[in-house]
DNA sequence: CGGCAACTTGAATCAATTCAAGACACGTGG
DNA sequence: CCACGTGTCTTGAATTGATTCAAGTTGCCG
């Protein structure tokens, strides 16, 4: 719950034409002139702690962000504090555009890891609408992407048993990670506690913490240096009889 | 469950300069140009009977529609047939916009009541980015207005007891309604059954039937017809710790 | 009048929460 | 170097909440 603020670095040091993203497999080219706009379009770095609020429900932020590495969390909050993941963050993703557009943010968001983030202006976006349609059109897919993923999400949480649930999202996350080429030479560590994981699926901590133990005697997940690894991906899809999420390409702003 | 295709009519009775919708106070004024331009982008009208099925998961349809008048639910399902239900459409409300950029619908959509649907040619969603970005930008808004409505419904089914989520479901929809005049002089009676409030909470129906009993005993929500009506707006409200979806006036493609 | 869909209700069972406590690793200050 | 606090994970037991099973009611349409 250490609800620190951000710490900003002004200085850039990644022009877009040498972001370590772009040449992934899984993000689409783009053409020069595109590419020159969006570099106009971003205004610095910054670094923000592990632990640290990025944006706050009830704000109205004059910033969006990409992620260029390390990873994050949307929540909600009750009244009385029962808090509810909305869904996770990490390389390549936007932030903060719901807040951008509608004017005030319905979520926060928290980085679960040490994060560097491209910072951009959110008065430019009219800019980028009038002169650059491809990219407005990336930034409504992107928008739709956010709701494919909640869809699944939401059909998680309603329909899936609790150990369905559990297999869902960690072969989810796992499948987005795998994307951004986050498993270099060992399996992907995703770090986040089994708290956050029962504020996702909408379960108790204990209850979260036996069925893990669950999916770790079947031998599918593991625990480890307060993270959490896979260690049977299909597996998982089964068991949550998931289909995954068929991607394609995807822009990156 | 009866699962028969949409019916056709080719002709179109609204002019989009007529359209009944536009003079209502939840909706943004639009300028001459874009008017004409979204009367040129109109291809017809179609009418649904209720329970048609108006989109089904894994098709990739070249229609994207506007909802004229009438109730549809947007929903997933899982390979053994539990289902979830997503959201709700409801006048003014665009239909199928994530199958249109996306490729492939990943979910399907029914008709809660007879429907009247303004259809647009999915393939023209190109030159709108081109020359109207103003509109570009409308769309990418109600994408967003979408997935706040997503997060608002995840934070429900996995936060909220029984009790309040039965609440939250009914009053957001109610407020929703409103917004478009749906409330004459009596008010809004919402076409759903229990089965269908079940799949959207993620309960039995059993145990819905229970909830909303507690609902009525409360004098909260009335069943009648049918279909649901909300007796004490601000009690539902009250009960299930929401604030309200601070809705400002929104764009109408 | 029969049949179907939606709504109700009680009882038994199962799943998930809450309560309570302990184990373990890690970092900090004495 | 050790004591202490804190955050994370773990486990058992009691309780509450939700599901399933089983029937019955009601209203409507052909």
């Amino acid at each position: 719950m250490s609800s620190q603020s951000a710490r900003s670095i002004a200085s850039r040091q990644y022009p877009c034409e040498k972001c370590p993203l772009r040449p992934l497999p899984a993000f689409r080219e783009f053409d020069k002139q595109e590419l020159s706009f969006i570099s106009t379009f971003k205004r610095g770095e910054l670094a923000v702690d592990k632990g640290a609020t990025v944006l706050v429900e009830g704000s109205h932020s004059a910033h969006l962000y990409t992620v260029l590495s390390g990873w994050a969390f949307r929540y909600k909050l009750l009244p009385d504090g029962r808090r509810q993941i909305l869904n996770y963050s990490m390389p390549g993703d936007l932030i903060g555009l719901q807040g951008s557009l509608m004017g005030e943010m319905q979520h926060s968001v928290e980085a679960l890891s040490p994060m560097l983030l491209c910072v951009f202006e959110r008065e430019q976006l009219h800019e980028l609408y009038r002169n650059y349609p491809g990219l407005a059109y990336d930034i409504t897919w992107i928008a739709s992407r956010e709701e494919r993923m909640l869809d699944e999400n939401l059909l998680s949480i309603g329909r899936r048993t609790a150990l369905e649930r559990a297999a869902y999202l960690i072969a989810f996350i796992a499948s987005r990670a795998r994307g951004v080429g986050l498993n270099g030479k060992t399996p992907v560590r995703i770090p986040i506690t089994q708290q956050h994981i029962a504020d996702t699926l909408g379960l108790s901590l204990v209850h979260t913490n036996k069925t893990i133990r669950k999916l770790m005697d079947r031998k599918l997940v593991m625990w480890r240096d307060g993270g959490c690894e896979v260690i049977d991906y299909d597996g998982l899809k089964k068991l949550a009889r998931w289909e995954g999420l068929g991607e394609e390409r995807r822009p990156l702003i």
